[in-house]
RNA sequence: GCGCCGCUAGCUCAAUUGGAUAGAGCAUCGGUCUACGGAACCGAAGGUUUCAGGUUCGAAUCCUGAGCGGCGUACCA
C-alpha cells in the first residue's frame, strides 16, 4: 500500500521520468537491457515525447526495430497518461499525454505558501550533499571588470538551483588577496594615507583602479620604491603587525567596492581569499614530498630547481612530462600551491563531496592537473567530484575582447550603469506608448530601470550556451521581444495585470481549483506547464542555465498563445465558473514557474512595468 | 611544435549528448485585429551544419585528415 506522501511524490515524477519508469518495466520484463531512452518529441505532429530505444535493442537481437517496438507497446500498460502510442519511422514510439492527465498532474500543485518558498512541487534532493562552489573570485589589486560577470552570475544561478534542491551549498569568494603586487600597493598606501595606520576602518579608495595605476608607475619608476615594496612583502610573510593591518584596510575597502556590485545584483557570497590558506601552504608542500602515490613513487619532485607534481596523462608526444609547479625555484608558492592547500580545506574541513569551480575556460587544464594532482595524493576519493565549470568569455559588438576605446579594462559598474541607463530609456519610451490607465511614476521607472537593466544583463549571459564566447550587445539584451529579460518580464507583468484585472488574488484561489482542458492553446500550456520540473532536472544535472532560459521563453510562448485574441481563449470574462477557474489556475502557475524559474537564474521580477 | 576549444540561416545563438523534415530570436516580407496589457499572435523566405573521407539502420554530434579562428603550453593568477 502506498502511502499518501509515497503517492505524492509518484504523482509529481515528472513526465519523462514516468514514461521511462513504465518502459523500462516492460523492457525488463521481455529480458530487454537499456535505457528507454524517452525524449521530448521534437516535431508536435509526432507527438509530445518519444522512446528511441527498440533501433539500438534491434540491432542487438537481430530483429526489425518495429517489432521490437510493437512487442514493447503490446505490453505497455501506460492508458491513464496518454493515448494509445504509435510506432513510426524506423521504430519510434510515440507518446501523446492525455489532456485529462495534465489536468491531475496540475491540480496537484497547491497555491503558494509563504512568498519565496514556492517548490511548485518539485521535491529536494533524496541525497543532500556539501558542495563548494567556487566563483567571482576578483583580485582585489584592483576594480572588478568585465572578465568576472560571467563567473559571478553563472556561479549564482548554479548556488540557487543547487540550493533549491536541497543542498548545503558554500559559495566560496576565493579572491586574490595575497601575492607581490600586495607589496607595492600596501607600500604606496602607507606613503600617500599615513593615517590608515590608525585608522584603518576609515579608508576610503575612490578608484582601485587608478590607485593601482599609480603605485605601478611609481614602482616602475623609482628604485627605492621597489626595494620598499619587496621588504613589504616579507613583512607581510612574517606576519609583521602593522603591515598586516594597513593590507587588512585596504583589502576591506576592495571587497566594499566588490560588494556594493554584489549586492546591486543580488548576489550572496562567502569571502575567503587566497591569504586565507597561508597556513596550510607548508603543510601541502610536506605531504607531497613525504607522501607516495599508489604505485609507491614520490609525489613530488624537483626539476629545474622547483619543486614539481608530475602526472600521467600531461606529457607532450616526445615524452616531456608537463609539471605542476607547486614551489618555485626561488622558494615561493605559486597558485597551483594554494589551490592545492583550497582544495584540502574544502574536502577536509568543509567535508564538501563536490567542488565546482566557476571559472573561464582558458584555465582548464591547470583544474584538469590541479584535480589529477589531488587524486594523486589521494586527498579526494572516489566520493568526492572536483568539476570546473568552465565558460566563453565576453565579446564586444565586433566579436573582439572587451576592451575601452582605450584598450584597458571596462569596469563592472559602469557596464550595469550603462545597462540600467539604456533600461531606462526603454522602460519611458514604451511608458509613453502603453495602454495602462495610469503611467509611471518617476520612481517606479528607476526601480524598474534598475531591475529590468540587471536582469538583461544576467539574462544575456545566461541564456548562452555556457562553452561558447558570446557578444555583448546592449541592443540586443535589451530587445523587448525574442529571448530576452525584458520580454520574460513582460510577460510575467502581464500575467499578474490578469489577476488585478479579474478581481482575483491569485494567491487565494480555492486549493482544489478544478483544471480543465479542452482548447488547444490550453493544452500546449499545460503541457509546458507540466514540463518545468524537468527541465529544472535537465539544468540541474548537467549545470547549464541555458536549459532554464530556453524553457521560460517556452513557457511565455505558450501562455503568449493562450492568452491571444484570434488563436487564445478569453479568461477573464470566461464562462462557466469552472472554465474561468482553471484559467486563472492556469495563469496562476505560468506566473508561478516564470517567478521560481526567473528566481533561480537570480533575476528579480515585478509585479509592473 | 604539442594540447584544448570553436566553426550551424544575412546576424546572435539552440539542438535534452547518435534519432524522424537541423530549431529559436532578431532583421526582411506577408497576414490577423474596435482590442481580457498589441510591448501580441500567425505565416513565408532563409541551410551541402567550414571542407574531404570513414564508422551504421541513422551523424551537426563519434573516428581520421585538412582549413580558418581563439586559448593554453615550467616557475603570473
Amino acid at each position: 500500500m502506498v502511502s499518501p506522501i509515497e503517492r505524492r511524490k509518484v504523482a509529481l515524477i515528472p513526465i519523462q521520468d514516468e514514461l521511462s519508469l513504465r518502459v523500462g518495466k516492460v523492457m525488463e520484463a521481455l529480458g530487454l537491457e537499456g535505457d528507454p531512452l524517452i525524449r521530448v518529441a521534437q516535431d508536435e505532429q509526432f507527438g509530445d515525447y518519444q522512446s528511441n530505444c527498440a533501433m539500438g535493442l534491434a540491432k542487438k537481437l537481430g530483429r526489425k526495430p518495429r517489432d521490437v517496438a510493437a512487442s514493447i507497446v503490446d505490453k505497455l500498460q501506460i492508458d491513464d497518461l496518454c493515448e494509445p502510442p504509435q510506432i513510426a519511422g524506423p521504430g519510434f514510439i510515440n507518446f501523446r499525454i492525455k489532456p485529462g492527465h495534465l489536468a491531475e498532474r496540475l491540480k496537484t500543485i497547491r497555491p503558494a505558501p509563504v512568498p519565496g518558498r514556492d517548490r511548485l512541487g518539485i521535491d529536494p534532493a533524496d541525497h543532500p550533499e556539501v558542495v563548494v562552489v567556487d566563483l567571482s573570485s576578483p583580485n582585489l589589486a584592483k576594480e572588478m571588470h568585465v572578465g568576472h560577470l560571467r563567473s559571478t552570475v553563472i556561479g549564482d544561478c548554479v548556488c540557487r538551483i543547487l540550493e533549491f534542491f536541497g543542498h548545503t551549498v558554500y559559495r566560496e569568494n576565493h579572491v586574490g588577496d595575497w601575492g607581490t603586487q600586495f607589496g607595492m600597493l600596501v607600500a604606496h598606501l602607507r606613503h600617500v594615507r599615513p593615517e590608515v595606520v590608525n585608522e584603518p576602518d576609515k579608508l576610503e579608495i575612490q578608484d582601485l583602479e587608478s590607485f593601482y595605476v599609480e603605485a605601478k608607475e611609481r614602482f616602475d619608476r623609482d628604485e627605492e620604491f621597489r626595494k620598499e615594496s619587496r621588504q613589504t612583502v616579507v613583512a607581510l610573510q612574517s606576519g609583521d603587525e602593522t603591515t598586516m593591518r594597513i593590507w587588512k584596510a585596504f583589502c576591506d575597502e576592495s571587497l566594499r567596492h566588490c560588494h556594493k556590485i554584489y549586492d546591486r545584483l543580488g548576489v550572496r557570497l562567502l569571502d575567503r581569499g587566497e591569504s586565507c590558506y597561508n597556513d596550510l601552504m607548508n603543510e601541502v608542500i610536506r605531504r607531497l614530498e613525504q607522501g607516495a602515490d599508489a604505485d609507491g613513487n614520490p609525489l613530488a619532485r624537483e626539476s629545474e630547481g622547483a619543486l614539481c607534481v608530475f602526472m600521467d596523462g600531461f606529457k607532450t608526444r616526445e615524452g616531456e612530462w608537463l609539471p605542476l609547479i607547486v614551489r618555485k625555484s626561488d622558494g615561493g608558492f605559486n597558485y597551483a600551491t594554494s589551490d592545492l592547500a583550497t582544495l584540502i580545506h574544502r574536502i577536509e574541513e568543509l567535508e564538501a563531496t563536490r567542488i565546482i569551480y566557476v571559472v573561464g575556460l582558458p584555465q582548464k587544464q591547470h583544474f584538469e592537473m590541479i584535480f589529477a594532482a589531488t587524486r594523486k595524493a589521494g586527498w579526494a576519493g572516489d566520493h568526492i567530484r572536483l568539476e570546473h565549470l568552465g565558460f566563453g568569455s565576453v565579446l564586444d559588438a565586433a566579436g573582439r575582447p572587451f576592451k575601452t576605446r582605450e584598450g584597458g579594462t571596462v569596469k563592472l559598474k559602469d557596464l550595469l550603469d550603462e545597462a540600467v541607463a539604456r533600461a531606462r530609456e526603454v522602460v519611458t519610451q514604451e511608458d509613453e506608448h502603453s495602454k495602462r490607465d495610469q503611467s509611471l511614476s518617476p520612481k517606479q521607472i528607476d526601480e524598474i530601470a534598475e531591475t529590468v537593466g540587471l536582469a538583461s544583463i544576467k539574462y544575456y549571459d545566461l541564456s548562452h550556451n555556457l562553452n561558447s564566447d558570446y557578444r555583448f550587445d546592449f541592443k540586443q539584451m535589451l530587445d523587448m521581444e525574442g529571448n530576452t529579460a525584458p520580454y520574460m518580464l513582460y510577460a510575467y507583468a502581464r500575467v499578474k495585470a490578469i489577476g488585478r484585472k479579474a478581481g482575483v488574488v491569485f494567491e487565494e484561489l480555492p486549493a482544489d481549483a478544478p483544471v480543465v482542458i479542452e482548447h488547444p492553446s490550453e493544452l500546449r500550456l499545460a503541457l509546458t506547464l507540466a514540463r518545468f520540473p524537468e527541465a529544472l532536472a535537465v539544468a540541474a544535472r548537467e549545470l547549464r542555465p541555458n536549459v532554464l532560459t530556453d524553457y521560460l521563453l517556452e513557457l511565455s510562448k505558450a501562455f503568449s498563445r493562450f492568452y491571444d485574441r484570434k488563436l487564445g481563449v478569453r479568461v477573464i470574462d470566461a464562462s462557466p465558473d469552472e472554465v474561468r477557474l482553471s484559467r486563472l489556475k492556469l495563469c496562476d502557475l505560468t506566473a508561478r514557474t516564470l517567478k521560481l524559474g526567473l528566481g533561480l537564474l537570480g533575476i528579480e521580477t515585478l509585479e509592473q512595468m
